[in-house]
DNA sequence: TGTACATCAGTGAACGCGCGTTCACTGATGTAC
DNA sequence: TGTACATCAGTGAACGCGCGTTCACTGATGTAC
């Protein structure tokens, strides 16, 4: 592909580059398609060519986001022992450090315009991250409760944590010290091996 | 106060009312300050002598957004039985219906210009809910791990659960139950009485 | 291999829009005396 | 009680801004033959 070329070759991917830098920088406001087109080094106009709006444009961004997502409980879990305990707090760790590392993604992810969105790609990524906290749960023993109980159980607890964190909300008074995410988790049972 | 009056009298409520049904209606994006004022029947330059700016108007409103999020936790706990538990489902419950019924308020005053906003009545406000739960969770025996345990699990959990309720992500399937949030509380300790 | 041509991705000017903000103003309210 | 006056809350015109979108265009790419 040549330089200065009329022909950028892979715009579409570099506009979400330019998006998620722009999220990172100043959060969901200072996202714009004009500003991640100028930031991609393209017209304001080309955008149109590959998104169907800022709202296409969002949606982009979040699949791609929950990829990072993915990719940071995955490792995390991997970085641990193999026994159900130490791979959930691998999970829950990816978890948080996606929520602390990642603050503006982590909430474009999970804002309104993400619900229903009809995007293929976004509901397969988002099912994907899932689908990862799924299946360390199943390495516990199911809630005598039912199917899915302790999936819930932990996902709400660990997203909620993050939550709280965010608006610093993990501490009695501002001395104490944090309430570490050990503590919080639900104490499930690992599975019996056969 | 006459009608037609050069001066409203209490425009700055009435000015957080409208913002309310604006966010009602269309979500955060529909909230402006020329349209708070439009529905208040004022002119677009009046808000200026109230808030400064559209974010003091979200502070405003947010702080208004968390008293009643703290009537609705103590409206749905005096309406149970005094023990432990139905107490806490009482708050929870609350917590829950605020998050529904007030869906796009909920999500104002856990988003991100509400962190570290230095508004005093915000502050006051959002400490007086998280201090309802704390209170309810002083039903109980404290978590030998430590002072603050239990508020943060049940308010994690809480808080995780109505952000999945809102991604219908409570069930395994499409097609399958709801998982209930008692099932998902953690199960704590009635404090013995002396 | 070369030529003609269709397709496609990006350009740049132009558009209208709603926004927050400023400013001189006005008319009502409240206070001093 | 009445008058003068300061204060204050709301008006309406005007401003500049960045936004998304449209449109005729151009130049590169890819394909048919």
């Amino acid at each position: 592909m040549a330089e200065n070329s009329h022909h950028h070759g892979d715009l579409r991917n570099a506009l979400i580059d330019s998006a998620l830098a722009l999220l990172t920088e100043g959060g969901r406001e200072s996202l714009t398609l004009r500003r991640a087109a100028a930031r991609a080094g393209v017209s304001h106009a080309a955008p149109a060519h590959h998104f169907d709006g800022l709202e296409g444009l969002l949606h982009a961004v979040a699949a791609r986001g929950f990829q990072v997502f993915s990719d940071l409980m995955r490792q995390e879990r991997a970085a641990r022992p193999a026994d159900a305990q130490n791979q959930l707090l691998g999970i829950t760790n990816g978890y948080l450090r996606f929520a602390a590392e990642h603050e503006a993604l982590f909430n474009l992810i999970f804002s309104e315009p993400m619900k229903n969105s009809g995007d293929a790609d976004l509901i397969a990524a988002s099912n994907e991250a899932f689908q990862i906290l799924s299946e360390t749960c199943a390495l516990f023993e199911p809630d005598p409760a039912g199917p899915f109980v302790n999936e819930i159980r932990v996902w709400s607890t660990v997203h909620g944590y993050a939550i709280l964190r965010q608006f610093d909300r993990l501490r009695a008074t501002p001395d104490s010290a944090v309430v570490p995410v050990d503590l919080v988790l639900p104490r499930l049972v690992p599975r019996q091996r056969d």
